[in-house]
DNA sequence: GCTTGTTAGTTACATTTACAACCAATAGTT
DNA sequence: AACTATTGGTTGTAAATGTAACTAACAAGC
């Protein structure tokens, strides 16, 4: 029964990118939340520090494009659960470098391994070149207008 | 300073989808945010009843995967606003099947236009071939593993 | 009719998030 | 040195969300 000839829901992409999002987070938050109880924001916090080495906390608003109060939130989740250190910079005690501790790397090594087989089992749902092209299109829109949201 | 030849985050789809919804989500919000104060179940609860005409909550839960409590309070914040009205069966008092009045259809008109702008905007961005891809996957990431989150 | 089960929808409470104010360290200016 | 601005990071509080428990209406079995 439409109503108005404007569009369809399901043609409208935030919406459905929404929904896409939504799906996999959901799926895959399993893992980290029923193994590790940890929450999403701890999980990218992890994952980032897992994939690119020690970094302060700025640099992961930056590269994860996560609000700052979002991250000392995780950090201290983190840190409470002895998966990362933090060392203040002797140079400028603002910044405090985040380190994986042994214990964070096994939790990451293996949420890794979780995180390629789910990634694999999603692009088994289509095509090389279709998975290219997504990857393009998702990143040129993550890029779009994502300016003044880094902080 | 690579750690791990794990893989990177913008490889993994759920971190990359979930930017992706992100930055268009909050650049949309702006709209159904700005100009009416609605959050962004409202907007889809809104959008739902405008383009498929009235339909019970449920319905609408089902349709757009959304939970029923979510739905049930942004059924009530539109009521609120009078921007739709909920009319008991008479064959079953537990549905209300919902309707937008005619001001809720001038701001669903009005969002609506708004939304297709931005869609093309967003579209502009790729090309016919890549929309249309990327929709496609998109659908269908979005019915993966989706089965138990309607209710 | 009464009991049990199911369904549509609401409410209560605990968890999570967003936003703003804040603190401490540094940089820049005079 | 003193004064302001900026930056990295934290904390307080209000708003939003998720989960479970709940109500009310119906349905089915007895």
């Amino acid at each position: 029964m439409r109503r108005d000839s404007e569009f369809d829901p399901q043609d409208f992409l935030p919406y459905l990118l929404n929904q896409a999002a939504e799906a996999l987070s959901l799926e895959f938050q399993r893992h980290y939340r029923g193994q590790y109880g940890m929450l999403r924001t701890e999980w990218r916090v992890l994952f980032h520090l897992g994939c690119y080495g020690e970094m302060t906390a700025k640099e992961i608003c930056v590269r994860g494009r996560l609000h700052k109060t979002k991250v000392s939130r995780a950090v201290a989740a983190l840190h409470r659960k002895r998966f990362l250190t933090r060392r203040e910079l002797e140079r400028d005690r603002r910044h405090a470098v985040l380190q994986l501790t042994a214990l964070g790397q096994r939790v990451f090594t293996d949420l890794s391994r979780d995180a390629h087989a789910f990634d694999s089992e999603v692009r088994a749902a289509m095509t090389p070149d279709e998975a290219t092209i997504l990857h393009r299109c998702l990143i040129r829109i993550a890029r779009f207008e994502a300016a003044q949201r880094t902080e």
